[in-house]
Order: C-alpha cells, then sequence, then structure tokens
DNA sequence: TATAATTATCGTAATATTGCGATAGATATG
DNA sequence: CATATCTATCGCAATATTACGATAATTATA
C-alpha cells in the first residue's frame, strides 16, 4: 500500500488535494512569499534567504513548477521565478469555494 | 534526512504548511464536504460513502481531529462527528491571508 | 577555449504517509 | 452476563517526501 486510491474520488477532490500538497511544506510556503516580495527571484537568492541546500530548494522549486504556480525565466546564468497570476487566481477560487461551503450553523453536536 | 526543517521557519510558515497537509489528501477532503453536506456524520456512514477501509478511515478522522478541523462525540456505540466553526474560521482567514497577499503587476518576467 | 557562476538532476539515506487486516475497547441490547 | 455493533489502535508493507552531496548542464566572461 502507501498508494492513494485517487480512483474512488472526484476530480475536484483529487486536484484540491494536490494543491494543497503543493503547499504543504514551509519552505514552499516560503518560496511563495518571498516571490510575492520580491516580485521576482532567483534560486540562488533563495539558498541565501532559506537555510537549505541549493539542491533541496531546487527540488522544491520543481515542485511549485509542476504544481503551476510558478514559472522560470532564464536570464543569463540564472533563472528567474515568479508567480503565474492565473495559475494563482485558480487556486484561490478552488480555495474560497471550499472554505465558503460551510456556513456555521450550531445546529449539530 | 526526510525531515522537515521546521526550525528555519516561522511559525506562520509552519502552521500553514500544516493547515495545508491537513487537508493535502482526497479522504480528509472528502470526508469534510460529506460533513458539510450531511451537518453530522458517523464514522461508519463514510466508509459506506467512500471506498476505503475502516481502519483507513478512522486514520483520516484521527487527522483531522489532530488538525482541529472536526470533533468527535460519543453517541452510544457510534461518534458523531462534525467540523469546529472556530478553527474552520481560522483555517479560511490563514488561507486567504495568504492568497490576498499576492496582486498580480503584470510587472515581472 | 578555459573558467566561473548558477541551476538541474542523480543517487542515497532517513523519515512520513497511506492503506488495511487483525484485534482491542466501549457501549447498547437480548 | 453474553453478544452484537461501532470505533480506535497496532503492526505491517508499499510508496512518497525531504534533505543533501556530488555532479552534470548551461551560459557568461576572461
Amino acid at each position: 500500500m502507501g498508494l492513494t486510491k485517487t480512483e474512488i474520488f472526484t476530480d475536484k477532490q483529487n486536484k484540491l488535494a494536490q494543491m494543497m500538497k503543493a503547499l504543504a511544506h514551509p519552505a514552499r510556503i516560503a518560496i511563495i512569499q518571498s516571490l510575492i516580495k520580491a516580485e521576482a527571484c532567483v534560486c540562488g537568492d533563495l539558498v541565501d534567504e532559506l537555510g537549505l541546500a541549493q539542491a533541496t530548494i531546487s527540488q522544491h522549486l520543481k515542485e511549485l513548477k509542476n504544481a503551476g504556480l510558478i514559472q522560470g525565466t532564464i536570464e543569463g546564468t540564472s533563472v528567474c521565478y515568479c508567480i503565474d497570476p492565473k495559475v494563482w487566481k485558480q487556486y484561490k477560487e478552488a480555495f474560497d469555494t471550499f472554505f465558503v461551503a460551510y456556513k456555521n450553523k450550531d445546529n449539530c453536536c
């Protein structure tokens, strides 16, 4: 086992879970927040900023890239990473929809 | 290795990542959505509803309980689970704050 | 072309997660 | 009290994640 049974859930449920997963690590939260503050960033800056090895940062950046949240454009010897506004909006809306679904009705438990 | 270095991140970053992790599985998303729809629920119903074994459901419920998102009150031989409104609100606000921080400025990359 | 600078990838070790059968624990009912 | 019902926990196997050193790949510069 150890394998999530995606086939028994809806596409939306699987997608939302994957979105959550993309952000379910403090390093990736920190990277995103750093990109927001800087509006642009290269991996090297992040290695200095966070306390993780270059290989580790690169791996987290790859996951964020796979999630679609960030894009990287090559700029000389370095890479400029930034947030993808469209995907960010999709995330925001998906999360909003999820959290808005529950209204506290005080009529249970 | 294999151990997240929480000590190099802020409390907020660690907490937000943990919140994301609590919801980073389709079964837990499905459980929450089921609780929202039913306004109350027992574990047995979820076992029928989702296609996972009772032990697995119980494990996911435990994680959601640890995350504070749900509460369980014993009701005879079964347990009535429901969402904790206060914690839900905290989650909602934390997520909102995170997603609102980025404004698309079209002046990068 | 050689060197420096920067990022990606590979390989590996340690830890975490997922799923489930088996079983224990708790409570209602006969 | 014995039995049925329901949930929690244990133990295990399979897979995933995290972290990092070493190294490859790419591009700028001397």
